[in-house]
DNA sequence: ACCTATTTGTCCGTATGTATG
DNA sequence: CCATACATACGGACAAATAGG
């Protein structure tokens, strides 16, 4: 994998190397059962710690993009995982709403509205 | 603050602090605006590392319960879920779909599509 | 069943950077 | 300018789960 990483660039290294790894899922360069490489080898490869590379993982895995198990690695997870997550979240934001008395009009217009460009 | 965390616990020492600011909140111990003490501080006294309470101050952030910035420490935010929090969802739900390549109108679709049982 | 290597998980320590007051 | 406090990154050590011989 020719990945890189920049050590000057203000955005964290780990985000960098989780970005790198989004992107990849984006552009099919990574295919759901694909292997990520061991924290280790990716860590040497992109000369930057263990631990960062780690962290990077676990960032993932906690936006649902893959799974990580300890002695087995990161593997990528079927995106209709991640779309069913999208699903528990959208139910429970019109819980949330409703408790509040927020409408769903209010809700999409927060949506429409609501600028995220990061 | 008394609290105390048990090295021999399988459970996580990060766990541990997490779970006791938890449970303080749930007693009404700790109330909102109520600062945490600094990480050095609650290091010290509980005898662990200093990347060990921010660990579990990042985690309970992540969880909405408290706000936390650099220079200023840990605040307990209003646990009464307000209108605030809704926007932190609808936040990470543009997020997610982003990632996931859910463009806002499908979001906006799944909202109105929703069945209002719940 | 056993042993070993691999791989992530946790924790510690240190150093440096950045935002706040 | 200075002290405080969190953020990131490095490194090392050991534990625990997994996979394979």
């Amino acid at each position: 994998m020719l990945w890189r990483v920049d050590p000057r660039d203000p955005e964290p290294l780990y985000e960098q190397i989780a970005g790198v790894v989004r992107r990849a899922l984006g552009e099919g360069t990574l295919h759901p059962g694909d292997r990520l490489p061991s924290g280790k080898d990716l860590a040497t490869s992109l000369d930057v710690n263990l631990h960062t590379v780690l962290r990077a993982y676990q960032e993932l895995r906690a936006e649902g993009l893959i799974e990580l198990r300890r002695g087995r690695g990161a593997v990528v997870l079927a995106s209709g995982r991640g779309a069913s997550q999208l699903a528990t979240m959208v139910d429970e934001l019109i819980a949330q709403a409703e408790r509040l008395g927020v409408s769903r009009g209010e809700l999409v217009r927060m949506i429409n509205e609501e600028d995220t460009d990061a």
